[in-house]
DNA sequence: TTCGATTGTTATGGCGCCCTAAGAACCGGT
DNA sequence: ACCGGTTCTTAGGGCGCCATAACAATCGAA
């Protein structure tokens, strides 16, 4: 029960981020993974059967593959790490937000479990990392609560930021100067028509222009 | 100029903590550093022939290798890193002292500049590590006291705790009970005959016996 | 329903780093 | 000067993970 290679971390996190935030359900194919992990289908391919043959997926020929218990297990434990790392960089190491990210991703491969208890108790066993997202537990639990994005939301309304998505640094620091962080309070004034902007007012206080794409970002409660 | 990988990296560390701590001048040879690194010798040997490639040592056939310029950079940087993790994990998330050195021989490869100088800012520079270490700066000066082992000192010297060796974690936790870390006092009472334990008076408080293999892993000055 | 485009798979090879086995160079003793 | 033992190097193979090329299955449009 060796700890898996840190590519098969990167492919079982590749999985299960791809089932988190597609809306429909059923196999993650061949060709999502690959475009995931930058690598081609060729070796995303080749590598899913192996993760079948591991244990961590069921893979389907020609259609895809489905996390096995044990398969979300090890991408929990690798999340849990990425989060908890990033959650300790920036409070306790001020970095800024988008250094975090790239260093967990390297870390997320490398700190023992026993550095990663150590940090979770530092910080108070935190359920969400800087940018919102919830922290799986050392038993695997996920507080995932249902969210909606602000672009989807109408005008009028109001809402709080669970979590913003982490994939782009630029994206993050754009948002992060408007104010749209975790907790943040936003109520909706209006779209601009031909997807134009959203006039956001956030926190009762400012009015920001958030345009569509990134308002795809930001997940509202 | 990529980083090397964590093999090279491995490798040119104890290239250069072999030339350290032997008295001889000259070339390492391709056994010490297999022993080292617990590899074959046909390993050790293609791995070196590898480095000189790259300009990191010259290898003499049959000779050993020496260290380069730019070989020496690349392990300085390494053992800096491992220094500065191994501080970090011990004074500030309490890890212990065998914990720690484990922890830091897989971080030291992964850490980015950044961190690892966010470390150092965040201790305020220091210049030594748990063990009495020297921790090299970023241009690659270390500071390395002369230094005698506790073995070596006559019945009635007086002397302080430089460093001690941290290759073992029993040996490690066993001069750690005894008082025997760095800045300690020590007075070397008597030589038990035959091989036996010396007698060393502690921080002007406790005696204690310290066989022969213990005294040589305590460097004084 | 047939054919071209798309998507997935297999085959094969490269690179890094390890191994074992075998051979070459060097050492000390006689 | 030779011979046996030690040390080092070379040769060849394995494993993990990537790539490219070629082939197979599937989808959808006419």
């Amino acid at each position: 029960m060796d700890r898996p290679s840190p590519a098969v971390q990167d492919y079982l996190k590749a999985v299960y981020q791809l089932g988190e935030s597609s809306e429909t359900e059923g196999p993650i194919t061949t060709s999502q993974v690959a475009e995931a992990l930058a690598v081609t289908t060729a070796s995303a391919s080749n590598m899913l059967k192996k993760l079948d043959a591991l244990g961590y997926v069921v893979h389907v020929k020609r259609q895809g593959v489905e996390l096995t218990d044990s398969g979300r297990q090890a991408a929990l434990e690798v999340i849990r790490h990425h989060r908890l790392l990033e959650t300790y960089l920036a409070t306790r190491l001020g970095m800024s937000w988008d250094e975090v990210h790239r260093e967990a991703e390297v870390l997320e491969h490398h700190v023992s479990e026993a550095l990663a208890a150590r940090i979770a108790e530092e910080l108070g066993h935190p359920e969400r990392d800087p940018h919102g997202h919830p922290i799986p537990t050392i038993g695997g639990q996920v507080a995932s609560p249902p969210s909606q994005r602000l672009s989807e939301l109408p005008d009028g309304a109001t809402a709080v930021v669970g979590r913003v998505d982490d994939h782009d640094d630029a994206l993050l620091r754009f948002l992060a100067d408007r104010g749209l962080v975790p907790d943040a309070r936003v109520e909706v004034l209006e779209h601009a028509p031909f997807g134009g902007p959203i006039s956001v007012r956030v926190d009762e206080d400012r009015v920001v222009e958030v345009p569509p794409e990134a308002a795809r970002a930001v997940h509202v409660e």
